[in-house]
DNA sequence: TCCATGACATGCAAATTCGCATGCGGAAGA
DNA sequence: TCTTCCGCATGCGAATTTGCATGTCATGGA
């Protein structure tokens, strides 16, 4: 009655992840293997640990005991594997970095660039992607964030304030110019889904005609007169066709935040990423404010 | 840069054994399998983990990183080994016990006979044994001690109270008999290194002569004439060749405990064993004391 | 009703991992 | 000084593990 911690692992990911085909993504390896690992684990145990289902393995509550204490082992490994990261001095090998999308597009890409010609032995590798990321279980090493807190137990430094204004396409800045009895279509986002406070009085008729969950589209969408958007004004400015109307005075808007976790934070690689990136910021102040 | 964990389990018994060959037999494999595991491991970190030395494998601090990291990983497994072993229903399979040799010799073994006689399905498994066997770990699954605290986060049944006295073999008690001036020879043992304090005052005449570290030699010492010895009651009366002599009076002397952990004590096989035991134990109180 | 899809099982061949046998070098003891 | 023992490296065949291809079954939509 011994499994092996190979066996452990899988069948926590097959918890986790309720199908093979899946768990074995997880894993990299084939579902056979995990299916096969499985059975390994129930033959070790005299027991089964799965229902086979039609639509994939569902968990006994033995199962979910090895799947709970395995991920025990799992934090001690994330947590094992973030050390031996930090003392690594090596300008070589894999870094993955996540930043929003738009931030990479108008901000970043040119610091990219830099970067991998400074050091053409690391690859990079970018998750562009606006949800978060978890850096403690070693998803990416170093995280971009457009946060007012970037992380509880992260290290960071901040990288810009930021602005946000109202922008529109060409014809609605006209029609705004021309007439402010005109009603005022907004397109909002999802994480602040009123019509902000601080609009000027100078446009009695708001309403909001659109929320999106994100802001890509919304970009796309004013850019093709749907309505105003508030954003930052690095985005706005940075947008061709946009141009800032004056429906919404600048305000502040979260900062841009450089993060890694604490045990990562000291690698060479990550020392090497985020030095040049303080220092590029810093150049690029007066686009992000008022 | 990924380290299967198999392989940390394989670094981390490495650096606890300090040799191949030692780190294997913990593992259950040809010591090849281990140089090879640690052999892939320092390739996926790329960099070495070991020193090789001719008197073994010298972690290097990154190698000590892994084992401490991989020792709460192997917690975190026998915690969950121990809970699964604890909902097991079955009468089959093994059960280890481990005991003080003299108990199993002079007051277990009938114990274990009807036991296995009563369930052919389990597979006993002895480690007789004074060292203390480490439960937690799962080195045994029941022990039975001698002790005034039988473990501190164990659960367990008292078996028996037991007295302590002096034993000799014939020669001695009757010389004893005959010349209370007569030179008391102790053969002690190392846990009670002194000359038992509640000697009595019939011999004034008394000394250590030999200090054991086991008794099982001791009681052979005495056998042969060495000296007196204090032993427990059970012990002395069933040594043939031994008799109880007076030059110490009947004395408490620690109990006899029956002791699992917890999350393994409810388990079927554990429950079968105790309880019967608990029920011989009483039959054979008077055996015990004075 | 028929078809497409998703999830799993299984046979087979390739790839990997493992254990055994042998050889090497250094240290302790005769 | 010689021998033995201990610990390790390495080559080779065996055993195990893995991935791929194929087949089955259930579900849901056309």
């Amino acid at each position: 009655m011994d499994i092996s911690w190979d066996d452990l692992k899988t069948v926590c990911l097959l918890v986790r992840h309720g199908t093979l085909a899946d768990a074995a993504d997880a894993l990299g390896v084939n579902y056979t293997t995990v299916s096969r690992r499985v059975r390994r684990a129930e033959g070790a145990l005299g027991e089964p640990l799965f229902e086979r289902l039609a639509d994939g393995y569902r968990p006994t509550a033995r199962a979910r005991l090895i799947a709970e204490h395995a991920a025990r082992m799992e934090e001690a490994e994330h947590d094992l594997m973030r050390r031996l990261q930090g003392q690594d001095t090596r300008l070589s090998g894999v870094l993955t970095i996540t930043a929003p999308q738009l931030l990479i597009a108008h901000f970043l890409s040119p610091v990219l660039d830099r970067f991998t010609r400074a050091h053409p032995e690391i690859e990079l590798r970018i998750l562009a992607t606006n949800a978060l990321v978890d850096l403690a279980r070693r998803e990416a090493d170093v995280a971009i964030r457009i946060s007012r807190n970037p992380g509880d137990s992260l290290k960071g430094r901040r990288l810009l304030a930021q602005d946000s204004a109202s922008f529109a396409n060409a014809d609605w800045a006209s029609r705004l110019a021309a007439d402010p009895e005109t009603m005022v279509d907004w397109i909002v986002y999802d994480a602040y889904p009123d019509v902000p406070k601080a609009a000027t009085d100078l446009f009695p008729n708001q309403r909001v005609r659109f929320r999106f969950d994100d802001m890509v589209a919304m970009t796309g969408a004013a850019v093709s007169g749907l309505g105003v958007v508030r954003m930052p004004m690095f985005l706005g400015r940075a947008t061709p066709g946009l141009q800032q109307v004056p429906v919404l005075d600048p305000q502040p808007y979260p900062d841009v935040w450089v993060v890694a976790h604490p045990d990562v934070w000291p690698s060479a690689k990550v020392r090497a990423f985020v030095e040049p990136l303080v220092e590029t910021a810093k150049s690029c102040r007066s686009e992000f404010v008022a």
